[in-house]
DNA sequence: TTATCTTTGTTGCATTTGCAACAAAAAAGA
DNA sequence: TCTTTTTTGTTGCAAATGCAACAAAGATAA
C-alpha cells in the first residue's frame, strides 16, 4: 500500500504553517491568506464557492470572510437578480496585498519542487490534480451527511 | 509555474475533513486520529517527535495528546534515564481502535489513487516524499523563529 | 565544575474551526 | 399555481490551534 496521504498531510500542514507565520506581517490571521487569494482571483465569487474551493466547512469560510471584511481586505455586495447571495470583491487594500501572497506562495512552490526537472514537476501536478478530483467527490458526499461504505 | 501547493492543500483538507467526521464514531475529536496512529506505530515516542512528524505546533500536539490520555487512548510513562521526557504508549483501548483508523485511511488512500496504475501510484509517492523532504527543512527553520529570504 | 544553550513540557490567552440549528431566498417538482 | 427541496447565509456553542512565556532537565562548552 503506497501511503500518499501522510505525505500530503505533512506537506500541507508544513506549508500552511509557514505561510501563516509569514503573513502575520500583513495583519492576516491564521488561514485568511487562502480566502483572500481566491477572492482576488475570482472577483464576484460567493462564499459558498470559496468554501468548496478550499474544502473547508461553510461556516468556517463564512467567518474567515467576515473577518476579511471587518479588516478591510474585501467587500460584500448584494446582487440585483438574487437576494440570497453576496458577491465578494477585494478592496484596494486587499488587492495591494495580493502580490505579496503570490510571491510567498511561488517561493514555497519553488522550495517544494527543488531538484525537480520540468518534466517531474509537470507529472507531479498532473497526478495531484487527478488525486484532488478523486477526493473531492468523497468530500462533497460526506459533507452532505452521507456515509461512505467500506 | 506549476501550482502544486493548492492541489496539496485541497486534498489534505478534504481528506482530513472526511476522517474527522468518520472517526467521531470512535469518540475521537478533531485531529486526534493522526496522533493516535503515530503513537501506535512508534510506542515509546515522545510528543516532541510526534509534533515533528505531523508538522504541527508543539503546544497543539501537547494538548491533543493530553486529551488522548484523558480519554484513555494512550498513557504517558516516565523514563528512567531521562527525567525530562515522557514516553507515549497506546492503551488497550487505543490499540483496539487502531485497525479501524488504518482501515479508513487505506480506503481513502484507495479513493485518492483511483484510476492510477501501480507505476503511477509509485511515482506519486516518490515525488511526494521528495517534496516533503524539501518542505520540512523550511518548516523547521521558520518554526525555530528564523526568517526566510525571498 | 560552572555557565550557557538546547530540548522537552506546560499553561494563559486569543483565535480559528466546525457541527447544530436556524432562516430566507431560489429552484425543482407536482 | 403550490409544495418540497436545495442553496446560501448566519449565530450559538464547544473544541482545537498556536503564539508567548515560563520552567526544568539535559547537553555543550568554557
Amino acid at each position: 500500500m503506497t501511503e500518499i496521504l501522510r505525505e500530503i498531510g505533512m506537506i500541507a500542514r508544513a506549508l500552511d504553517s509557514i505561510s501563516n507565520i509569514e503573513f502575520k506581517e500583513y495583519d492576516l490571521t491564521k488561514g485568511q491568506y487562502a480566502y483572500l487569494v481566491r477572492i482576488c482571483e475570482h472577483p464576484g465569487i460567493i462564499q459558498e464557492k470559496v468554501a468548496g474551493m478550499l474544502k473547508v466547512d461553510r461556516t468556517t469560510a463564512a467567518r474567515a470572510i467576515k473577518n476579511l471584511e471587518t479588516n478591510g481586505f474585501i467587500e460584500k455586495t448584494a446582487d440585483i437578480h438574487n437576494k440570497k447571495i453576496k458577491k465578494l470583491f477585494p478592496t484596494e487594500k486587499g488587492k495591494n496585498i495580493y502580490p505579496f501572497i503570490t510571491r510567498e506562495n511561488n517561493y514555497s512552490n519553488g522550495v517544494a519542487l527543488e531538484g525537480f526537472s520540468d518534466k517531474e514537476a509537470e507529472t507531479m501536478l498532473y497526478l495531484l490534480q487527478r488525486v484532488r478530483q478523486n477526493v473531492e467527490k468523497d468530500w462533497e458526499f460526506v459533507k452532505k451527511g452521507h456515509k461512505r461504505d467500506y
